[in-house]
DNA sequence: CTGAAAGCGCTTACAG
DNA sequence: CTGAAAGCGCTTACAG
């Protein structure tokens, strides 16, 4: 089935193609209502429908966004495609999705692939494996192509970039602030991997919150994860030996290790041991003893880094500039207030 | 920054934009060696792309698949998505992410816009919401249109369109006979909303293992529930009553909830009720009490969808034809057998 | 071996 | 008020 063109539209209506793409996008006030109508009515009536291709040849502007992410099946990343995807729809925009696995090279491919394409902007979660220069070689490309894009999660607050993020640090700060309200003490933390930014921010966090409490931080209470739950598990088991009352587990993933683990000696939670996560994955809510833990609004951040993207589109004026989301804590039953004890 | 395009590496090669394509393309064998090379250069060092706009536009082919589902934050869609999405990719296609929050008419009018895009394929998954026609006016505008594309996870096996699915039937099934072998006969099942062809379906495989088993289908043990949490938790206090030893939870949100509302009411997992979930979701083999459950490969479901799809843009005469994953039985901790003690 | 020309489906000065 | 023409960046018969 051949789709309708504006010609078979100007054919039968006996016009020019020019008149009937000027009436179509209703750009000239000066054709004749009875020319309008008819080709109005034609169109309909052939359900005419315009290709995109063309139009974005000719115009350049696709009404369309890449969107490049490590894990689309994290629910991070998939709450936050989803506000994206809602904003861009929202817009008329279509969203193309590029999966990393968080391998910088391609995040290399796509981008130039997005391009090539002819995308009008881009959202890029950078990869965050590999040591190379291949993020930077991303950077350059972006800027030589003037291609606007925005951020989003991974993000050096210190950079010249429009993005769109949590703020990591305060998320660790508070949740620690909160464990030292309860009245704890010795708290202990278990990191994501401190080589990701935001592992090492969480973990900073924790760190001056600890410090300003008058605390003495010692690393000997800070054990190195990798996000995974057995993370949890394993080193949670040298931070009972240390004989801390608390742990702040900056995943939730290992914070439900930490639970685990804890069950598994005897120690009960929050009684002998308060824990408090960093994500609030949807598990959290509903786990045997409901985890206190940071929330990150990722479906919001999804939206914004849209808008945001869409502004620069629109206008090339905008500012490049952060947009930092607060933390929230979800207070919920893995943490207990030992004031009085002590 | 404008972009190289074949008319500058003509005029730097001093030949014309037909040569330059033909090298380009490895089309025309008969071109000077000299000239090739030249040409192949001067686009190296050029850092030539071409704009897959213009491709488009002429071959018919933009090498691009629309993927039309639910909720990409649900973790099933995003693997289903990460599959699809990584296929699509080893064969230089690109995907275009359309989230339709279960909406028909998002999935009528994201059909009309891949297509207005040119897209090669789709990929359905179509909405479940919504007694109107509007789903069936999806497959009336795909057919008229000639677009290849498949359904994906959920299928009417009896329709004439290729797709992919899991046998859900089979799933209910086995589920449900793994309880039957454990020596369970008083066995609960809360269904999800059974106006959705999968759920009845799991229900059916339920009910089809009872009644093999010899047992008497009784409606008093069957609650129907809407995949959330809750519904686990009310309903299977309902079959508590019956004094059934044993529930099938449809999905394992449900299959918690029914987990939760056991504690609560003093009832031990699994020696005084066992528990059968289905979809094996990231927490199932992380909860307290390890729940066995009906596994679905998701994220081969994506990479076979795509192949199959694949198959079809490549070859037209490909026969359309269901692909049915087998469910498989993850056996964890949350059934006892009870044989010995009947 | 190579190029002029037509064309994909549109938009947009420009002319009348 | 309307249309012929050029052009977006390519590909592909066709001709020589």
């Amino acid at each position: 089935m051949d789709r309708i063109t504006i010609k078979d539209i100007a054919s039968r209506a006996g016009v020019s193609v020019t008149t009937v793409s000027l009436v179509l996008n209703g750009k000239e006030h000066r054709i004749a209502q009875e020319t309008k109508k008819k080709i109005i009515h034609i169109a309909n009536e052939l359900d005419y429908r315009p290709n995109q291709l063309a139009i974005g040849l000719i115009t350049k502007r696709t009404n369309t966004i890449g969107l490049i992410l490590p894990d689309i099946s994290n629910s991070f990343f998939g709450e936050l495609a989803k506000g994206a995807e809602r904003k861009a729809a929202e817009n008329n925009f279509n969203i193309i999705l590029c999966n990393t696995n968080d391998t910088p090279v391609k995040d290399y491919e796509y981008l130039n692939v997005l391009l090539d394409r002819g995308v009008d902007g881009i959202i890029l979660v950078p990869s965050g494996r590999g040591r190379d220069d291949t993020i930077p070689k991303c950077f350059t490309l972006l800027e030589q192509c003037q291609k606007p894009f925005v951020l989003a999660d991974r993000i050096k607050v210190g950079d010249k970039y429009s993005g769109v993020t949590l703020d990591q640090e305060e998320g660790g700060y508070i949740a620690t602030d909160y464990l030292i309200n309860n009245g704890h003490r010795k708290i202990g933390c278990v990191t994501g991997p401190l080589g990701m930014l935001n592992a090492y921010l969480r973990y900073q966090g924790y760190r001056k919150a600890i410090e300003t409490a008058g605390i003495v931080h010692r690393p000997k209470w800070v054990r190195e994860g990798s996000y995974h739950i057995e993370d949890g598990v394993e080193l949670s088991k040298e931070l009972f030996q240390e004989g801390v009352s608390a742990i702040f587990a900056c995943n939730d993933m290992m914070a439900y290790g930490v639970y685990q683990s804890a069950v598994r000696s005897g120690i009960k939670v929050p009684d002998q041991l308060s824990i408090v996560g960093f994500d609030d994955i949807i598990f959290s809510q509903f786990s045997e003893v409901p985890l206190t833990t940071i929330h990150q609004p990722a479906y919001q951040m999804g939206e914004t880094a849209v808008e945001k993207l869409l502004a620069l589109i629109m206008n090339k004026e905008e500012k490049n500039e952060k947009i930092i989301f607060k933390p929230e804590l979800i207070i919920r039953s893995s943490v207990k207030d030992v004031t009085s004890e002590r």
